[in-house]
DNA sequence: TCGACTTTGTGCAAGCCTTCACAAAGTCAT
DNA sequence: ATGACTTTGTGAAGGCTTGCACAAAGTCGA
């Protein structure tokens, strides 16, 4: 738009030209520089550079800027971004602008873990429902909200975008089922296995005994090269470096 | 070893090549399929195709037979694959044959859940430890175990092999430095912030912050393509394909 | 035994992601 | 103003991952 400057042919710049915008692993890593700019903007400090920023979030620096490239131009060279711009922007990119309404289904430990986590509000979501089927739990009060069944939310309960489903492994695709039916089309599954969803309906899963047994297969390497008959030795016993 | 027949010269096989086995984007595929072949096993069921398999765990069958192949010709052309040997060759390869150690690191309401969390035992790992360093909650009883100080598990504990981190974000570094100390080189971190350890560590995060705002990315993505203006609509009332 | 059929295992090509190297564009001291 | 210095933004190379196409190797009925 106020972009055209001179006749000269040029090249489509590479934060352009695909289509759908940004690359799906930089979306998975945008919510880390969110996470590092926010102690930063609380400390007041106003300025960062790529390198202290990728340090901050794991990440390399190189990595970091190709990362924010996709975005568009928001630093400045020779001085860094601008904290509080750039964290707008990352915000925007992702949709927090706005607060996603939730809900919670599935209120048996891990879901009230997740009803009183803090981390909602303030970035973004905010827990406008819970849900759970056993009669027992049905209508009362967890964390000021009123616990309700997926029939009642579909027919009176608020609009809700985002579903979380912490129920049992068996009782998770019925639920993700219904979800879907209710409209929604962004789920967080906390029960393991796979669930079957349509096409444009988003699903990402979280299972603890997936992350650990892949810290289990890289445990295991490290043991077994080095003493493969006794892979459970050296506890509090080992030498540390660092 | 058994392999060597005739003199051709003979390409050595991808499975082979790769020096440290598995390839990392296998390794984090594993667990599904070896949690897609238990109900399997428990329905008594002995055989699977790839493409049944497949559809269970979510990937497509030309990529779960690349990833069984990575660990050796399991299967049987024609046939399928032998859901329990299948099964055994996988936890082989995750080091699942024997039972982990594990240590959860804060008893917060997320700490909790996961103590008591079903998916543990069976599946190769037992809590053996508990810990918090809130003096009212040490010393008492959380799902038969007593819960004790970090110290004490350095101190007089039982060897741990991998460490939990449920505490809030604030302390979340501290302990990570104290579990490296003590020997432990596999953590699994809940609390949402970047954990900075030694290279031999091994560190995997998960953020349900991090997992909303994925998925707000896409839901964004979707309602903008639609109706720009607004957003929120569309819950119950949006007609759903499927 | 043979031929039709099924299903695995894998070389290869295409695509995505990361890293490198460096030009571009700014600051700052003089 | 100018030159030294800093730091971003990005083309291009390299590596990893996925998907295709098909040969290899088995079953099964006749």
């Amino acid at each position: 738009m106020s972009r055209l400057r001179g006749a000269r042919a040029e090249v489509v710049p590479e934060s352009v030209r695909r289509a759908g915008g940004v690359p799906e692993a930089t979306v998975g890593r945008l919510p880390l520089y969110l996470r590092a700019l926010t102690p930063l903007h609380d400390q007041g400090i106003t300025n960062v550079a790529s390198e202290e920023l990728a340090a901050l979030a794991g990440v390399r620096s190189t990595q970091l800027r190709k990362d924010l490239s996709h975005l568009g131009s928001y630093g400045v060279r020779g001085v860094g971004y601008d904290v509080d711009l750039l964290a707008a922007q990352i915000a925007q990119e992702l949709g927090l602008t706005q607060e996603w309404p939730v809900v919670i289904v599935g209120l048996g430990n891990l879901g009230r873990a997740l009803a009183s986590y803090g981390g909602f509000s303030g970035r973004g979501f905010r827990i406008v429902a819970l849900v759970d089927d056993d009669p027992a739990v049905v209508g009362t009060q967890v964390e000021g909200l009123t616990v309700t069944t997926l029939a009642d939310l579909a027919d009176s309960g608020p609009t809700v975008a985002i579903g979380v489903i912490a129920t049992p492994a068996p009782a998770a695709q019925a639920v993700a089922d219904q979800l879907v039916a209710m409209g929604i089309r962004s789920i967080l599954n906390f029960a393991p296995g796979h669930l079957t969803v349509p096409d444009e309906v988003g699903v990402r899963s979280v299972d603890l005994a997936t992350e650990l047994q892949i810290l289990a297969f890289h445990e295991q390497r490290r043991l077994l090269s080095v003493s493969p008959e006794d892979p459970l030795r050296g506890g509090r016993d080992r030498e540390v470096a660092g």
